[in-house]
DNA sequence: CACAATATGGACCGATTGGTTCACAAGTGG
DNA sequence: CCACTTGTGAACCAATCGGTCCATATTGTG
C-alpha cells in the first residue's frame, strides 16, 4: 500500500494565514484571491485541502476559538492575579485603538458578520464565547478565591456581562473612538466588579 | 427655463429601502442587483439619483444616524421617565433576540464591517454615534433632574458606557444569544446607574 | 405643438467571482 | 526502477460583480 506524494505546504500555517485574512477583511470581502496569495497556495491545492470557500472558513473559525481561548487560559495561568487578568484582558482590548493595525477578533467580527444567518455559523460562533466566557468565568471565581473579588452575582451573569463588554469595546474601537474615552469606560465597566 | 420630467419614483422611499437591504445583508454582501430589486429601480436611475454603491450606501449611513437619533429623541420625549427611557432602549436592543428576523442597527454592523477601512465611513460611524451617545447623555441629565439617579461618574463617560454595553448586546444578539441571558446581563449593566 | 430636460430600460463592458478539471510533477513503497 | 498516490499549477468555466452608455419615453414650459 503506497502513501503517495507527502503535502508541500504546512497546514497548520496556512489556515493561520487564511485566519488572518478573514480577520482583516471579514468573510464576504475576501475572495478567493487574497486566501491563495497569503496561503501562498495553488487553487487546487486549497480546494483538495481545504474544500472550499465556507468549510475553510468554518475551520478557521473553529481553530481559532480554541487557540484564543488557550492564549486566555495560559494568559489566567501566568497572572499575578486572577482579577489583574481580566483587567488585562481589557487593556489589550482597547489598546487596539492606539495601534492603526488592530487585529480585532474574528468571533465578534463573524458574529457582527454571519451571527443568525447561516446556522452552521452560528452555532460555531456561540460554542465560541462561551468558551471564552466560561473561561472568564473560572477567572472570576478564582477572583474570589484570591479575596480580590465579593460578589452576589451569579457568574455566569458576570462573565457574560463581561463578554458583552467586551465585545462593545471592539465595536467602538472599530468605530474609531481613541484609546482614552475606552479606559474610562472600562473603569465603569469594571467597576460592577465589587 | 424647462423643468423636464419629474423623478417616477420617492428618493426618501428608494433610500429607505436601500437601507432595509444594507442592514440585512451589510455593505459587501449587498449586490447592485439586491439594491435594484428592493429600490425597484433600473441601474441608470440609481447611478443617476444616487451616484455608485458606495454614495449610496453614505447617503443611506447619514440618514440612518438622523433618523435613528430622532426616534432616539422623540422616544425620550414620550417616555414617563428618562430611565424608563433607558430602560426601555436596552429592552428594545435585546427583544431581537426573540424575533426571528431582528433589524440590527446599521450604525454597529457597518462599524464592525468597515470600521478603521475606509476614512470617510469611519468618519461618518463616529459622529453617528456620538449623536446616540448625546442623546442619552440628555437623558442621563435628565434623570438626574427627575430624582432617579444620582451620580458621581461624567455623564459623557457613562453614556458612552451605555453605548458599548447596546453595542455588545447587539453582538450577543447576532451570536444567537437567548433573551433571558442577555436581560440578566441588561440588569447588571444598568445597575452602575446608581 | 415644439423644445428642452430629465427618467428609464436594456444592451453592453471588462474584471472578478467561486469553482472544476486535467495534465503533469513529485515523492513513497515495493 | 516501477507503480501508485498525491500535490500542484494552469487552463477553463459560467455567473456575477460594479459600472457605463445610449436610444427612447415622458414630462413641463414657452
Amino acid at each position: 500500500m503506497n502513501i503517495g506524494r507527502p503535502r508541500q505546504f504546512n497546514a497548520d500555517k496556512a489556515l493561520e494565514q487564511a485566519t488572518q485574512q478573514y480577520l482583516r477583511k471579514g468573510y464576504t470581502a475576501t475572495s478567493l484571491q487574497n486566501l491563495l496569495e497569503s496561503m501562498r497556495l495553488s487553487k487546487s491545492s486549497l480546494y483538495q485541502s481545504f474544500g472550499n470557500k465556507e468549510t475553510l472558513f468554518i475551520r478557521c473559525l473553529d481553530n481559532y476559538q480554541i487557540t484564543f481561548n488557550n492564549t486566555l487560559l495560559a494568559s489566567l495561568e501566568n497572572s499575578t492575579s486572577a482579577l489583574t487578568f481580566i483587567e488585562q484582558l481589557f487593556e489589550s482590548v482597547i489598546q487596539e485603538a492606539n495601534s492603526n493595525e488592530h487585529k480585532g477578533c474574528l468571533l465578534v467580527n463573524t458574529a457582527n458578520e454571519l451571527g443568525n444567518k447561516d446556522p452552521v455559523i452560528t452555532a460555531s460562533i456561540e460554542r465560541g464565547f462561551e468558551l471564552a466566557r466560561n473561561t472568564i468565568k473560572k477567572a472570576l471565581a478564582q477572583a474570589i478565591e484570591e479575596g480580590d473579588l465579593s460578589v452576589n452575582t451569579d457568574l455566569d451573569d458576570l462573565s457574560a456581562y463581561l463578554v458583552v463588554g467586551i465585545s462593545g469595546l471592539r465595536t467602538m474601537v472599530k468605530a474609531g473612538a481613541d484609546y482614552e474615552k475606552l479606559h474610562r469606560v472600562t473603569a465603569i465597566l469594571l467597576n460592577s466588579l465589587k
